[in-house]
RNA sequence: GGUGAGGUGGGUGAGUGGCUGAAACCAGCAGUUUGCUAAACUGCCGUACGGGUAACUGUACCGCGGGUUCGAAUCCCGCCCUCACCGCCA
């Protein structure tokens, strides 16, 4: 949620954001709407709180009275305070429901953006921010998409795991299951060599920490809700991962936190369809290693970038072939000022996956989070909160297969293989 | 799931109807004293939303939500959470 203050007082630069995100005018009207709000919400407050304060002092006054055995004194000035009630009871629901609908326009109004995302409308719009396009590899004549290698080679079976649950379930096995368990430590190792604490959250989370992270309202049809008890499944880590501070105030010296867990991930997915479904481009379940950062505002794009290069590193070592996207407006995610996507090439299928998505948030979500530290004049401001996968599991599983298949089978990564403890899927 | 106890400021913990936004202690910050360390002493030490150029000042908040009362941390109701024991269980 975008603070009111900032809003009010970058009321300019706001607008353009929303420009920037494909706004028309109409819809950016709610910002006059949320100023003429505002006014009166801060109007009812003045009213309600010197009604409340008369009753107080009025209160007061009969104690000493009743003390001082003047009962009909007090009892006179009880007389007033039935009308004051009654003023009180109108002004705090007037002033009530200026704030919900204030807090529900305000809800509306995504992220503002950082100057250099570009205008555009969705993601043919996105600008390669770093191309790699020359080094795809050779995988011979007539490659397989990865779906059809996990048949080949029995490691991953769609079928029974659809038979179990439903699709988008995947069922690893054998090497497969070791892979995706290689990958995993792989990324966990080199977060924490690069100073990251290691987290392992909770997968289920309550709707105060959904709603603090921005996945509600926003997206509430993306989740799974276990309604017997009001959890949901996490969609990412960074929802558990996030809330750890969520209600903290921290000291400057706090900076920079830098967390990264493992994570499963549930995602309903409801709507998506064709050949973006096949296989392991996307899943209703799947693991990922996510990295959040908490800092000063100051630093948080310094600290984005060094997030890129953490990502990007693991891209290489991989030796997959991948290209870094700069989000435009019409494209990014509702909560974020500035995105990056990192894509690798899925050779046989001749497709680009997402793997991974780094953002910068500023303090759009730790404004929900209410998440601040005290500067050395003793204020209290709101931090900034980054987060990106490093990296998402199902899709570097796919990109790994088939970038790497060969006549005999399919090479693991060098830097796998001392996780894997084989060099082929044979 | 059952029974019992409990949820107060960064921590410990007092507080059973008005003088309590909240004692005391600890931690923390600033200062005095001090050859250093230690100790002692003094002051400060919650958050949010308002008003005011400022000094200062209003309101709300003692797990959450309702209620009783002129007045609630304190009484009543509902919920949530924590702890202990029992049951069940990886």
């Amino acid at each position: 949620m975008i603070p009111v203050n900032k809003l009010r007082t970058q009321t300019e630069m706001v607008r353009k954001s929303l420009e920037k995100r494909g706004w028309n005018q109409d819809r950016i009207a709610v910002i006059d709407e949320i100023n003429a709000l505002d006014d009166q919400r801060k109007n009812f407050q003045l009213q309600l709180d010197s009604s409340l304060n008369e009753t107080r002092q009025l209160s007061a006054k009969i104690g000493e009275l009743m003390k001082k055995g003047s009962v009909e004194e007090a009892d006179q000035l009880k007389e007033r305070i039935p009308q004051l009630k009654e003023s009180i009871k109108e002004l705090e629901e007037a002033f009530r429901n200026c704030k919900t609908e204030l807090g529900d326009k305000l809800l509306t109004v995504p992220n503002a953006l950082h100057d250099s995302v570009p205008f555009g409308k969705g993601a043919e719009d996105n600008e390669v921010y770093k191309d790699w396009q020359n080094d795809f590899p050779d995988i011979g004549e007539k490659p397989l998409p990865h779906w059809e290698l996990a048949k080949k080679y029995n490691i991953i079976d769609f079928e029974r795991g659809a038979f179990i649950t439903g699709s988008g379930f995947p069922l690893f096995q054998g090497k497969g299951a070791r892979l995706n368990r290689a990958l995993i430590n792989f990324f966990l190792d080199e977060a924490i060599d690069n100073g990251y604490l290691e987290i392992r959250p909770p997968f289920l989370v309550n709707e105060d920490s959904a709603r603090a992270t921005g996945q509600l309202p926003d997206k509430e049809g993306q989740m799974y809700f276990i309604q017997e008890d009001n959890f949901y499944l996490i969609p990412t880590g960074e929802v558990p991962i996030t809330n750890i501070y969520r209600d903290v105030i921290l000291k400057e010296s706090d900076f920079p936190i830098r967390m990264v867990g493992m994570t499963p991930c549930f995602r309903r997915e409801a709507g998506s369809y064709g050949s973006d479904v096949k296989g392991l481009n996307r899943v209703h379940q799947f693991d990922k290693v996510e990295i959040v950062h908490i800092e000063h505002p100051d630093k948080s794009y310094e600290t984005l970038q060094k997030m890129l290069d953490h990502v990007e590193k693991l891209l290489i070592k991989l030796e997959l072939p991948y290209r870094i996207l700069r989000l435009c407006g019409g494209d990014l995610g509702f909560t974020s000022a500035l995105t990056f996507d990192f894509e690798v090439y899925a050779t046989a299928q001749k497709k680009w996956l997402e793997v991974s998505s780094v953002s910068n948030f500023e303090d759009f979500q730790a404004n929900r989070l209410m998440l601040r530290y005290k500067d050395e004049t003793g204020k209290t401001n709101l931090a900034h909160t980054l987060n990106g996968s490093a990296l998402a599991l199902a899709r570097i599983v796919a990109a790994v297969l088939e970038n790497n298949q060969c006549e005999s089978g399919i090479k693991v990564p060098k830097v796998l293989r001392k996780y894997t403890g084989f060099d082929m899927i044979d």
